[in-house]
DNA sequence: CTCAACGCTTGCAATTTGCAAGTCTTGAAC
DNA sequence: GTTCAAGACTTGCAAATTGCAAGCGTTGAG
């Protein structure tokens, strides 16, 4: 679907277009929130309300494990199980910093619980 | 270029979601770093090292004013001016996760100077 | 053994992005 | 007082990305 990975280029040396080039469209960083939010099957991300389609999703874990911010691990029977790395993990701040400003800023966004996302200790 | 903003869907009611619909694409945050590195002028966003194309640029300053996150004013001349409303300074945060995350994980990022896109206090 | 659910892939349409060129104002230089 | 260049865009069309619907190969439960 999209080309490959490692050939794709980076528009400059500046660590936003840099994170960007990474997880700036426009899914990305909602499987992350699902990831961070504890899912860990396609099927999980495919049943969040933003509807993402299979080829997108399917394409989106792809580069996220190609960039090793996300394993694709073997769950029980032949499922897979798709977990954190620490590179996704560190993104934590960030999508929370996004919630936050949405809830701040745009309307009717239902705020999650206090520990939504929240760092498990 | 783009369609008509007001009639634009949300996807869901996720904060983070809601945050995406707006800034979520692949140049609208470097804009929103430009602005609030100081850049005010359509040719300084212009100048950035990524190359915006002039039509993109437009689009995303005129989205951008739409939502309320930007003011353009006339500048001395009729060259405009544009200037972040507090909506768009509140991203500053979240841009800044993403530009420790990059520094961190992308390689061959510029490290900014300590007091870059710092809130001037 | 059958059948439904899971985890995808494929093909094609619609939308968005990218590129190049062109337009309309000033404001300065000759 | 006329050129000319810079600034701020717009327009048209090609290329790339996204969205939709359908299809396919494994399980695992009944």
């Amino acid at each position: 679907m999209s080309r490959d990975v490692s050939t794709e280029k980076r528009r400059s040396e500046c660590p936003i277009a840099g994170t960007l080039d990474i997880v700036g469209d426009k899914w990305t960083l909602l499987v992350l929130r699902d990831l961070l939010d504890g899912k860990t099957r396609f099927s999980e991300f495919e049943r969040s309300p933003e509807q993402i389609t299979t080829n997108i999703l399917s394409d989106r874990l792809r580069r996220l494990e190609v960039h090793g911010l996300v394993v694709r691990r073997q769950g029980s029977g032949r499922r897979f199980e798709y977990h954190l790395e620490p590179k996704g993990e560190a993104l934590r701040d960030a999508i929370l910093a996004l919630a936050a400003w949405g809830n701040a800023h745009v309307a009717d966004t239902w705020v999650p619980p206090a520990n939504y996302l929240q760092r498990p200790d």
